[in-house]
DNA sequence: ACAATACCCTACTTTTTTGGTAGAATATAG
DNA sequence: CTATATTCTACCAAAAAAGTAGGGTATTGT
């Protein structure tokens, strides 16, 4: 039950995007630097951030990333999405995997994890990039 | 975010157990075959549940295991708990890791992982395998 | 007693997933 | 033009999970 440290490097990254003002950029260089991640490991993290809409690119010198939407409409849950992070705890709930198991149909147990599956989901969806900022700030 | 199969296969057949009349016990043979789960790989999984007082045997002919305690005062958190599933989603809030990241104390997005954690076993805690069978018989 | 049944322990192998690297191509500000 | 930065396509290594194998030990029905 342990989220990937893909996808914790992309919220990380993401905070730090949301954690800027608006107009002004960030290089991976800096933030690769600043968490001691590989460069070429966050390259591939933001290309799909990218595809997927939640962030954008400015090339060339003074170039780097910035958030394409405002810090409170983008939720966790989406940036997990962007960097492919199942939500579902077992297979046979995962996308495109309804037939995996046979007998999905008639699997006791199948419906609690679909609830367990939603309870995360709730979570995840319930909160945004803002969420975390702001309760960091609080203190 | 994905449970191990192992810790599916002990759910499962937890269940098994559970669903059959007191004073019974169910051999792993019988379990490993109707589910097509290895059954050498079936018996690592029972000693763990036994070695965490879940189970107890009943060893020669005829023999099997069987639950050792009611099926609504077992929570599926215990059986996880039992073959070593962890629940935490980041490394650093794993049991005796909290060392793992020196700047845990600082981390911004830490606490948000924390409440994560804490909804998913409030999830595991609050639920038995008599929810999970009780719920299919509603059927 | 003893053989049948079933649990128990240790080590190993394979597969899958994750994490990390490399190199070259493309775009752009100055 | 060129330095800086993103994009794209592979590939490789480490770790974790899953599955196998084989021998050993305890219990009990007969």
């Amino acid at each position: 039950m342990r989220l990937t440290t893909m996808t914790t490097y992309a919220v990380q990254a993401m905070i730090e995007l949301a954690d800027r003002p608006a107009g002004t950029v960030v290089s991976l260089r800096e933030i690769a630097g600043r968490h001691g991640i590989n460069l070429k490991y966050l390259e591939r993290i933001f290309s799909r951030l990218c595809r997927s809409g939640l962030i954008e690119s400015k090339k060339g010198p003074g170039g780097g990333y910035f958030l394409r939407r405002r810090a409170d409409s983008i939720k966790i849950s989406e940036i997990m999405e962007a960097v492919g992070e199942s939500r579902a705890p077992v297979r046979c709930l995962a996308k495109a995997e309804d037939k995996y198991c046979s007998q999905a149909e008639t699997c006791s147990i199948r419906p609690y994890w679909k609830r367990m599956k939603e309870t995360i989901d709730e979570f995840l969806d319930s909160s945004t990039l803002y969420d975390i900022i702001k309760k960091n700030k609080n203190d």
